[in-house]
DNA sequence: ATCAGACAATGATAATTATCAATGTTTAAG
DNA sequence: CTTAAACATTGATAATTATCATTGTCTGAT
């Protein structure tokens, strides 16, 4: 048996509904991948062969217009990697970099394709994956949208604490990258955490963040 | 044979992979309803039962939220009505209202569910279909975000003159409407339009419009 | 026909956010 | 270890957008 990994989403999957010889058939052609920091896993543009799936790490999932580039979401250990436009189009829409060292999970897409068609209940489960993470992306853009930045900035660091699962974190993503995320200026990010830190609510030296006043934070999150 | 719109998108992904005795039985259960104006189809928060397809007319789909309504998107004849949080959770995450005089197709969800589960052409095509809706709302929204707002404004009328065929359309939803599709406040929609209006670009009495410098239109939707 | 409630329009003003400029800091490549 | 490039910070200012107030208009229910 090839597919060891304890905890991998696809996998459980396969097993609620993949008999044991197509399980193994199909672990045997998976690759799996260690990626580095900063390094590029999908380009916007390129064919879609694969679906990829991140076992370890973190990525950045973005898109670059005439207008600019804008972050879509960020990728978290079990997220599929390729979700948006994967079963719709040709070519991926958007681009994918790691952001921490990260290690995926490449699985061929006509594998997956055929096991769709074959098997019913990995067709079910595979629906509901994407449909879940789908609206989720889209219903975080539509609450930020109705934020003013300093909105913007709590939900990111509280969405950051709750990857983290602590109050006190490093920021994986630069200043630059919090504004591409929530479609405000760099100046502007920094300023807001400046606030932040001059109202007591974060301690924050550079990626370095400490939530001192989490109500607050909650609270300005809802409020602006 | 019950099922005898010649156009149904769901009867032709069932021509293309269903059996004659299964399709004959599918249409047997659904059930065409007549929905006026402004009558409500869906409402956010309601158990999903029913899968729900858009035969004829228009509708909204939009949320509200503690900080206001949003309209998430217009949806047109062919589009799944259901398409977010469908086949993700147990009720509905979001409100559908008919904006003129339509026709929904009622489709049984427990049914549907059958279908992905026993036939993996229609769950292949299912995906497509919900993957693509969903990335379309994503990549408008995202596109919006990076407008001013006469950019916004700009991209509705071309939406909607997109969608009736013609520079000469009436406006199918309010002012206060656009306002919430594209994120902005409705004075500043009037604003908008009036400016469009004086700059020549469109005349626009109230709801009737007509482009007359479309070029011009596309300049601003792009540049803006 | 009329009347209340929603919708539309416009101006004045305030609030929010972006832009521009300048400078300090960190980081990665050689 | 050094150095350029990217990143971060801050202030001043301009541009954009929202808010508030007021008035006019339309529309559907009685």
């Amino acid at each position: 048996m090839i597919c060891t990994c304890e905890f991998c989403e696809i996998k459980n999957i396969f097993y609620a509904t993949v008999k044991e010889a197509e399980l193994e058939e199909f672990c045997g052609s998976r690759i799996e991948k260690e990626v580095r920091a900063g390094e590029l896993i999908i380009r916007q543009g390129d064919p879609i062969k694969d679906f990829i799936y991140l076992k370890e790490g973190l990525v950045k999932l973005y898109r670059d217009t005439p207008n600019g580039r804008q972050i879509i979401s960020l990728g978290i250990p079990k997220d599929f990697v390729s979700l948006l436009s994967v079963f719709a189009g040709n070519s991926y829409t958007y681009s994918v970099t790691a952001l921490h060292n990260s290690i995926i999970c490449i699985l061929d897409m006509a594998e997956i394709r055929q096991l769709v068609s074959e098997n019913g209940d990995f067709a079910m489960s595979m629906i509901a994956t994407l449909n879940k993470a789908s609206e989720r992306i889209l219903f975080n853009y539509l609450d930020l949208n109705q934020k003013r930045l300093t909105g913007r900035v709590a939900q990111v660091l509280l969405y950051f604490s709750d990857i983290f699962q602590s109050d006190d974190f490093e920021i994986p993503i630069s200043r630059v990258e919090i504004a591409q995320l929530v479609g405000m200026t760099t100046e502007n990010v920094v300023r807001t955490i400046a606030e932040l830190r001059k109202d007591n609510i974060v301690d924050a030296y550079g990626k370095d963040i400490n939530i001192k006043n989490r109500d607050m934070l909650v609270k300005i999150m809802n409020l602006n």
